[in-house]
DNA sequence: ATTATATCCTGATCGC
DNA sequence: TGCGATCAGGATATAA
């Protein structure tokens, strides 16, 4: 569920909150998430609180006499929360995976599905394969030409695809592409210069809005005070099958791709 | 190199 | 009201 804008609303909001704070401890409550390097944690002052595609990372600063700072990541994948104690009750306390304890307050980490995943590295780098930012400088059309040059074919998989492009999920591939006016279904290596312009255009155009509006939600995605996003009044065609295209009016078709969901509209998208 | 499949989990929903 | 089948926004490993 968290895809870019929800990670980015989390982390935005997480900020002002955590920078500063001194980290006591983290404490593991799911087996699954054990780690080893627990325990280095604490100690610690969190310097930074960003986000590296679809994942929230805090850069910890390095402890007394040493140079070595250290990166914890929380990877939220499909009903993963981070919610500061404190700030809204309603979460099931069986689904609270994993704490930070802080000098002041404490955040919470919830994840029904246990898909969710906790990295503690070393170095920046060491924070999985990520692709290039949608909104970063370095995001040009140019770029996104080149990276089309690489693996995939059809075009909307290729959108998934984390080691090109980082933060993209499945509803934000189809609302993308609607606004680009391609078909799911093309082979990225037929994209004209003009499509490709489209596409370059409407990734960030999409993804700055659904920011704007703090994200999507169906059921799962709240963000740190538990608030719902917005996004999913203005979504265009995704979860929209056989209602009517706001741009034209014919009715938004779904195909499966990859074993997932895509929607689109045939008269618009060619 | 790409695509298909299974897998990690739990909960909501739908049809009978 | 209950029950099983199906589906869900992510991602990876392995097989084909």
């Amino acid at each position: 569920m968290p895809e870019l804008p929800e990670v980015e609303t989390v982390v935005r909001q997480l900020a002002p909150f955590l920078l500063g704070r001194r980290v006591c401890c983290l404490e593991i409550l799911d087996p699954k998430l054990e780690s080893p390097e627990k325990d280095s944690v604490g100690g610690r002052t969190i310097l930074e609180v960003v986000r590296a595609g679809k994942q929230a990372v805090i850069r910890l600063s390095p402890l007394p006499g040493s140079t070595l700072p250290l990166w914890l990541s929380f990877h939220l994948r499909m009903t993963g929360r981070l919610i500061m104690d404190g700030w809204q009750s309603g979460q099931q306390e069986k689904h609270l995976r994993a704490r930070l304890v802080l000098d002041r307050g404490c955040l919470n980490f919830f994840d029904v599905r246990r898909f969710g995943v906790i990295d503690i590295r070393h170095s920046p780098g060491q924070v999985r394969p990520q692709g290039l930012d949608p909104l970063s400088p370095a995001f040009t059309g140019r770029a996104l030409a080149k990276l089309l040059c690489g693996p995939g074919r059809q075009v909307k998989p290729w959108l998934l695809r984390q080691d090109r492009l980082a933060g993209i999920g499945n509803i934000y591939a189809s609302e993308i592409l609607f606004h680009a006016g391609i078909d799911p279904r093309r082979e990225v290596a037929g994209l004209t210069a003009e499509e490709i312009k489209h596409l370059h255009h409407s990734t960030r155009k999409v993804l700055r809005l659904a920011i704007e509006n703090c994200g999507t939600t169906f059921s799962d995605f709240q963000d740190t005070r538990g608030r719902a996003g917005t996004f999913q009044d203005l979504l265009s065609v995704y979860r929209r099958e056989a209602q009517p295209c706001r741009r034209c009016g014919e009715p938004v078709v779904r195909i499966v791709q990859q074993q997932r969901s895509t929607f689109f509209c045939p008269a618009c998208q060619r």
